[in-house]
RNA sequence: GGGCGGUUAGCUCAGUUGGCUAGAGCGCAUCGCUUACAUCGAUGAGGUCAUAGGUUCGAGUCCUAUACCGCCCACCA
């Protein structure tokens, strides 16, 4: 053995090794118990980054333990086609290369593209989490998008709509007039910004805004029922208001969400282009008017701002408003919160718009159930579903801080628009001919059908992931046996994206839940706890590390001294701090290689002294420390203890002592097999996080009744 | 406006149902190239565990306030 572990040397080899044994496949695995996770699966936008790496780390630590501790274990790999982030990245590079957009290539020649990237990137993510020493099924791989997960996609939303859950319906949307596509509520990200807030004369009132450019089409102007000031209109009241364009004859309206306290306490409304005027107006039963195109410019009821851009409208409107007096004052420097798409896109413009939408309060018939609190038959909602098996503690979300932050989105949970302008996803399965609608899981036979356009919000599709991955809707043999799942690992920052959407999901369309356990890590920042970015330049790059301290160290680095649910602070010296670590174990085995030669392999355990036996209860307890701690998710502790026994206990103390002891013939015998038994059980119990050196010293060592690999030995304590 | 975290060694963080003489990594100081390892070893400096009260035989850990950081959610025109 050389003096220094080498892992440049032994991660490709050992990873080889362990794909070659087919023990990532628990078919080749004696039958048992199974343990299934399922891999979030990574977007096939970029590389692997360091909240992968975490990932990784923390899954391949429970499937690993749990595999040697005799389980069935699947851990089942797979990317996601993440529609919008992919579709832009494809379009940004095109326009970038070749000057086109979209529309200059149309549909099928653009998907074209956008496939081959996505494939592209798949191929190198795919290496990369290899890298990490993760132990996935690729037997089983599977992509949102591919053949059978389609089937899923289609036969879900096919379900739903027969059962009245999907709808199609006009409602405010996120619209990105830039991109040309709706957003969810989810995606948006919102930035303060300093602008001019415009008090203006509207008939007898003064009314608020900074966006006067939307104000063109006004006929509705609302109030608190209770404010004093405004007593003497009446609810339904018509008044005649001179106007941008000309008189306008106006309707007041009372209603209890106006804030007297603000601005004027009176504000007009404009239904198609804000949410909370557009429920007004629902309330009310007002009419609504389109004043800004899709395409961000002025419509014809503009009059003479038709066509304008609406910044350079709101100037011009202003302008006007001016030269008619009805500018009352203006506030500089207001600020307000701009909302933004944060897949890259522009400014948000509410719009209403034709979507598909998921009712999460519409009740519905279970057509089966095992859910603790709902027998099949039973009348529930989504919303209800969702709430429920995390009340029932079905669900487990660890830190369980998170079920308060849970419960508090589900209340404030709307229908769930699933409908994205955009070509690359899962198609909408609904085809109109003449007025008629047809939704099935495969295109009518006749001529003539023309399929919906939109695709399906992303998460649609990755909402069914721990059970499209096992072949649903077939009832296979790996849906009996590995669903539900036994730990959703992934960040904090997609519970309600994803986590969520899969009780949903599972829930519906099973009848069970998708997982027993959600395990949250947090983000992984920088050394100073800033988020890693790339406009920062302050990203580690896993795969550097990789190359650098190896996968072991990485991995290592990324469960210790992190809590869960917590942001992980990373630094390149914390994970050289546990290369070194590597190479100790790899020194202790050397140590013990040297000095073991002449073992005699009839010595067992009933030879050995007091001392041994100490020495030894010593590792036991570390073990089951160790082991219990792994348990409860506790990773960060249950590394930690394994790590400080074997560096500060064994390596500084056991065998220092040592030295002396196997100088001495008396003692030599028994302590050389007591050495070698701790050795071979310290990899064990070392080896779900640091797979790799754990693994090359198996191989090396001449342990006695070696299997395979070190990944399929038996877990040394119960 | 609601909610959730954080505040522990110079830095970044752990701390399991309250028992801690408070730990880890990195950094720092002194010594040591001793045939497992200098990617090392030995020794050591460094903390009124944010502040103020309280519960308790005992509190970093539980309770109540306060301060400052950070995050999430929400329709303030």
């Amino acid at each position: 053995m050389e003096k220094k572990y080498n892992h440049e040397l032994c991660e490709e080899k050992n990873y080889k090794l362990w794909e070659d044994s087919g023990y990532f496949n628990p078919d080749n695995l004696p039958e048992g118990e199974s343990y299934t996770v399922v891999l979030p699966p990574p977007n096939v936008t970029g590389k692997l980054h360091m909240g992968h790496a975490a990932m990784l780390a923390y899954q391949d630590a429970l499937v690993r333990f749990n595999r040697m501790r005799g389980k069935k274990t699947l851990w089942l790999p797979g990317t996601d086609h993440a529609a919008i982030a992919t579709a832009n990245k494809t379009e940004k590079i095109i326009y970038e290369k070749e000057g086109k957009t979209r529309h200059d290539l149309g549909r099928d020649l653009f998907l074209e593209r956008v496939h081959q990237f996505a494939k592209d990137n798949h191929d190198t993510i795919i290496n990369q989490v290899k890298k990490m020493g993760a132990s996935l099924d690729w037997s089983r791989e599977a992509f949102t998008l591919d053949e059978e997960r389609s089937l899923a996609v289609r036969t879900a939303f096919k379900r739903m709509y027969d059962d009245g859950l999907i709808y199609q319906g006009a409602r405010i949307v996120n619209w990105d007039p830039f991109m040309q596509t709706t957003v969810s509520d989810d995606e948006i990200e919102y930035k303060e910004e300093k602008t001019s807030f415009y008090y203006l004369q509207f008939g007898p009132f003064v009314i608020a805004t900074s966006r006067p450019e939307t104000k063109l089409g006004d006929k509705y102007v609302v109030m608190h029922p209770d404010d004093r000031r405004y007593k003497k209109y009446e609810h339904g009241q018509k008044i005649t208001v001179e106007w941008i364009n000309g008189e306008v004859i106006a309707t007041v309206i009372k209603d209890d969400v106006i804030d007297p306290e603000f601005g004027t306490g009176v504000m007009t409304i404009t239904p198609w282009h804000d949410n909370t005027d557009f429920e007004i107006a629902e309330r009310h039963n007002l009419e609504k008017e389109q004043i800004i195109g899709f395409d961000g410019k002025m419509l014809p009821i503009a009059k003479e701002f038709e066509g304008l851009k609406i910044k350079k409208a709101r100037a011009l409107v202003v302008e006007k408003l001016r030269e008619k007096g009805l500018v009352v004052k203006v506030e500089e420097n207001y600020t307000h919160r701009v909302a933004l798409n944060s897949r890259g896109g522009g400014v948000i413009e509410p719009q209403i718009k034709k979507q598909w939408f998921v009712d999460v309060n519409k009740k519905f018939n279970l057509s089966f159930s095992k859910i603790k609190g709902f027998k099949t038959g039973d009348e529930v909602s989504l919303k209800e579903l969702m709430q429920k098996v995390v009340e029932t503690g079905e669900v487990k979300i660890f830190p369980d801080r998170f079920n308060k932050i849970y419960y508090q989105w589900i209340d404030n949970l709307h229908n769930w628009c699933i409908s994205r302008q955009i070509w690359y996803g899962h198609q909408i399965p609904v085809w109109y001919k003449e007025g008629e609608t047809y939704c099935d899981i495969n295109p009518p036979q006749e001529e003539g059908w023309e399929q919906d356009p939109d695709t399906l919000d992303t998460w649609f599709s990755s909402g069914l992931w721990t059970f499209s991955t096992l072949g649903w809707p077939k009832e296979t043999e790996d849906l009996k046996k590995y669903h539900p799942t036994d730990v959703l690992e992934t960040g904090y920052d997609i519970l309600f994206f994803w986590v969520a959407r899969m009780i949903l999901m599972t829930t519906y369309n099973l009848g069970e839940i998708p997982f027993k356990n959600v395990y949250l890590h947090g983000m992984v920042r920088d050394g100073k706890g800033k988020k890693m970015s790339k406009s920062l330049g302050n990203t580690i790059d896993p795969l550097d590390m990789v190359d650098e301290y190896g996968a072991d160290a990485t991995r290592l680095s990324l469960v210790i001294g992190s809590a869960p649910g917590n942001d992980i602070k990373l630094s390149e010296d914390k994970i050289r701090g546990y290369r070194n670590f590597a190479n100790k174990i790899w020194n202790i085995s050397r140590f013990i290689m040297m000095r073991t030669e002449d073992y005699d392999n009839s010595v067992t355990e009933k030879d050995w002294s007091d001392e041994d036996k100490a020495i030894y209860s010593e590792f036991v307890e570390a073990a089951k420390e160790t082991t219990k701690n792994l348990e409860e998710f506790k990773f960060s502790l249950s590394a930690e203890t394994i790590y400080h026994y074997i560096w500060h206990t064994f390596a500084d103390k056991v065998l220092e002592d040592s030295k002396s002891v196997l100088d001495d013939e008396s003692r030599k015998k028994t302590r050389q097999d007591l050495l070698r038994r701790i050795l071979l059980e310290s990899l064990k119990v070392m080896h779900p996080f640091m797979p790799y050196v754990t693994e090359e010293i198996y191989q090396r060592f001449p342990f006695s009744d070696k299997k395979e690999t070190l990944m399929i030995e038996e877990w040394p304590v119960l």
